[in-house]
DNA sequence: CTGAAAGCGCTTACAG
DNA sequence: CTGAAAGCGCTTACAG
């Protein structure tokens, strides 16, 4: 290349690189660059420069609407900035998440955004371990220090029992996720709380746990459910529960909402496609993403701030599904 | 690091290699790499080696349930072979798809799996010219000497056609897709020709293009068909057409599928929770993405074996949308 | 089996 | 502005 050229390689460098150069070099270079398809080698650079300019992205699943939600956002703000994103699926395997989070030590990536769905006592203690930038979604102990972005899942079941209890609704279901991961337990805190402050129906019979935050799990648990009690309304740990509790109820010949409402957490795409639509809460899995990608970035500079921690607000989408006295469909 | 364990460095990396070393170095560099929590830079390895294990995935939209099927197929293959998988969403911009083919000429992954949705002239003349290992899933022109998997869309759409030409439909309509994407255009021809072979009702009115393969398209083009005319039957262009489609349906007070039948194309997971539920023609997403990775892992090992051109074939999924004369429901 | 040395392809002070 | 040279951190023939 230099060669072709009849410069340095220094020259083809600098000229590669926007430094000054002057147009005879400059031009010289241009031309073998077209000549030869030539492309600086990613790793010289990256070995020399001390940077990839590849940024990660760790999550349970990526077919889960939530996670392609933070993807999104994550993906536009890097990219924005020069970075390519690489994906990675750890499918919810601890083993896979810890060795994700070794190999990063390799250097191949100069940052990772982390979205686990189970934090055990070895994730927290690796956490505290990594020796590169990093952001936590989801809930991490106080004492770990990182950047951290977190749904407020409290104040969204809080949404859902309020909007249901002024419907009229007293014996509210919960079809909840594992409770040991962490949206699952932050979500069964939250519903006896708030259950208890509106002073709804306590019963123990109201709640049940899915094997998976899946429709087919979900069908499971709302089944086990219906088959011991009729509520007023169901409460679904995320969107795809709340669907499947809706199917189970469709073939009970149960109306929805006007016999037993329905509401969804995460406010997926899907919640618009149902029939009746789903009332659900949305936790800013898009916003989640964003500010993830931008606290990464500013990290990348600034090595040395603080941790940051910041809470993404919960908003609610009243549709169809609990909307009680309406029509269900036009 | 070498010097903590008191070897060369070069007995390090064979140590780490699970080269041949005697138990006295083995033992020592162990413990040294426990001790500093050592991990070999990437980039340098790369550089010698002449290989990045990692393997990129471009495609449109993550966030479409397609895209998202054959990235977990491709994520699943390549993670067992010990690549690790990027993927980038070049959003449907051709620019960024060439910048994309360019910039991986810099070596930085070992190979490419290309799902374009638009196919340009220069997007064909990129593509002769890749020097690195890459599988095109869609159609490309047949001179393009690349790997190549391919959706039989024709027969996918024949499939449903029939279907419906079996529940006695004869006035099918077709809210197709942008046409100058590679799919649209191929589900367009695919219709009118089977159309015809089918005798069915070749009225020009009962065909739609939508400005985008999405629900908030799809309404706009299922208003503007069901304005002019109404059909016995829609075939969706994908599940979303076809599902924007029977919200239209429904919120005019048609029965679905007693007075309109609908049948969508891709059989995402959507389809189950419709209501009632979408009878799709599945195209093999997961199946496109596993033989996509199998072909170039496979080609990686074997730069000069001949290009190959895998087509996948499509499948039916009845449900209740398309029944005539059963329930829609329950 | 092990070490010294070359070299992968860049970038970047350092001279000129 | 430009070139010669060092060096990033590995791997891998080559000797021993």
């Amino acid at each position: 290349m230099a060669e072709l050229a009849g410069v340095s390689v220094a020259s083809v460098s600098r000229v590669l690189n926007g430094l000054p150069a002057s147009d005879a070099v400059k031009e010289k270079v241009n031309r073998a660059v077209d000549e030869l398809g030539y492309r600086p080698n990613a790793f010289a650079r990256s070995l020399k420069v001390r940077r990839s300019q590849q940024l990660a992205f760790a999550v349970a699943d990526v077919g889960n609407p939530v996670y392609v939600e933070m993807m999104r956002a994550i993906e536009d703000e890097t990219r924005a900035h020069g970075y390519r994103l690489l994906v990675s699926s750890t499918g919810g395997r601890s083993d896979d998440t810890l060795a994700l989070l070794d190999s990063l030590e390799g250097g191949y990536a100069d940052g990772l955004v982390l979205s686990p769905v189970r934090v055990d006592a070895r994730l927290v203690a690796r956490l505290r371990q990594v020796t590169y930038p990093l952001v936590v979604i989801g809930t991490v102990p106080t004492d770990v220090a990182v950047d951290n972005v977190r749904a407020n899942s409290a104040g969204g079941v809080r949404l859902a029992l309020e909007h249901l209890h002024e419907q009229g609704c007293r014996r509210i279901a919960f079809v909840n996720g594992p409770e040991d991961t962490v949206p699952g337990e932050a979500r069964r805190q939250a519903f006896e709380r708030t259950a208890q402050a509106l002073g709804l129906d306590p019963g123990a019979d109201l709640r049940v746990e899915a094997g998976d935050f899946t429709l087919a799990e979900g069908r499971k648990a709302a089944e086990t459910l219906l088959d011991r009690t009729t509520p007023d309304a169901v409460l679904g740990g995320n969107d795809l529960l709340a669907i499947a509790t809706m199917q189970v109820l469709a073939e009970r010949d149960l109306r929805i909402p006007d016999d037993v409402a329905v509401v969804g957490m995460d406010d997926t795409e899907l919640a618009g496609v149902t029939s009746p639509s789903l009332t659900s809460v949305g936790l800013g899995a898009h916003e989640r993403g964003r500010v993830a990608a931008r606290l990464l970035l500013d990290r990348l500079d600034h090595a040395d701030r603080e941790p940051q921690r910041v809470t993404v607000q919960p908003q609610l989408s009243v549709r169809d599904s609990s909307r009680k006295g309406d029509a269900a469909r036009r």
